[in-house]
DNA sequence: GTTTGAAATATTGTCGCCAATTTCGGCGAG
DNA sequence: CTCGCCGAAATTGGCGACAATATTTCAAAC
């Protein structure tokens, strides 16, 4: 681990992972220690952690990961409503035979996942769709956006899969969404996406307050002093 | 001109207001003595302009002015169909008296401008009109991508604005917008704004190929290689 | 005259050091 | 016993120097 992008990249997948608790403060020799590298290069990454919106910096005090409040979140997925939608629109468009077959074959992980209660299968499955469709639409821009925007849900995500019920709400939601994309129905693909990611924010509002959960990832108690 | 921040603005402002040549090299020393300060707060400005969009970095060959193809500003364009849609469905929800008036009041320039050909206080009024629209919504999420992308297509906005009878066709575009923030039609605002960005977007598909434009800025003739 | 190669120059990448600021710990006064 | 103040340690901010790489220039051979 001597380059600098090396190290970006390993601090990210860190705090998507969950390694460092919310609000840990990041002290910069300590992640040099964490990923053997210079101190150059953590400071070199810092910047762009900052424009993903995953760390918080304060001038003379640091970074910290950053928590997104739940009425952050929200905003958040108000803003993917729209962009799924219009990467859905554009899947339904642009949709060959191969592109279909392989949305079915996801609906169909998800449909045995659902009847076979297994909810981190599901949470897999799903994601994979939305990236598929992600790739069918091929709008970089509007991917670029949601996969920065999806990167600083990954808490609040968890929590959602572990709603009691959801997972099948979730899939009729999503088979109405493949089905559109199938008939070629740009109009139909957008407006089921979006009644898709409306009942997601209606299950994040009903969300209890935060701060009192665990990550099944390794957390090991981090001090947030020394 | 000493800290780091400043120099961070002043960096963006130039290449906003064109004073670089498109695809310009953005060599650090050169900076150096532009803004008058050290080295460093030039390396720690360009990370922010990368993830800004604004600038393209490659290793040890240092940062240049990014240009935007045409394809490329239709997709962000398309991108703001949708934020846009959203801030608009918002304000509808949230506009107060006080708030219509200030939109009424941008109208009234708009349409003056329009019956005069005043065209750089039309384009300005424009802007102020979608601004207010986001400061309506108060979205924060919304709003800071729907700046950083407007920010990206400075150059091919400045020529729109220059398409013969564009702006009599976006006035009564943003009158019917108005009109429906001001019925509280969140569905009619969202509508109406749509449709007022995909006539963008086909104004911008009809252009004419780029390079052969001239910013009102003062850009005193910039070498490319020294 | 054109092309190829290598030396020279220009430019960015990396590092260790010191300064500025915040945070921590203890001491004393009330 | 608690609160506030002051010094010490920890941490980030900033800088100059040097290394690595890219780019240009120039000369020589074809």
């Amino acid at each position: 681990m001597a380059d600098e992008g090396a190290v970006l990249d390993a601090l990210r997948d860190a705090i998507l992972q969950g390694e460092f608790v919310a609000g840990q403060r990041l002290v910069e020799v300590d992640l040099c220690e964490r990923f053997a590298c210079r101190r150059f290069a953590v400071r070199a990454a810092i910047p762009v952690l900052l424009s993903e919106g995953l760390v918080d910096v304060q001038r003379h005090r640091g970074a910290r990961v950053r928590t997104i409040p739940i009425d952050e979140a929200i905003e958040i997925t108000e803003v993917r409503r729209m962009l799924e939608g219009l990467t859905a629109a554009r899947a339904a468009e642009r949709a060959t035979p191969a592109d279909i077959a392989a949305l079915q074959d996801i609906i169909g992980q998800m449909r045995h996942a659902v009847s076979s209660g297994e909810l981190v299968s599901y949470s897999d499955a799903n994601a994979r769709l939305h990236a598929l469709i992600r790739r069918i639409a091929a709008h970089e821009t509007a991917t670029g956006i949601i996969e920065r925007l999806r990167a600083q849900l990954v808490r609040h995500q968890f929590r959602l899969s572990l709603v009691p019920g959801r997972p099948s709400v979730s899939l009729a939601q999503h088979e109405r969404i493949v089905a559109a994309i199938e008939g070629n129905d740009p109009a139909e693909a957008e407006s089921a996406m979006r009644d898709h990611i409306t009942s997601v924010i209606e299950s994040l509002r009903s969300l209890p307050a935060e701060g009192s959960h665990r990550t099944g990832a390794a957390a090991p108690l981090q001090r947030t002093r020394r």
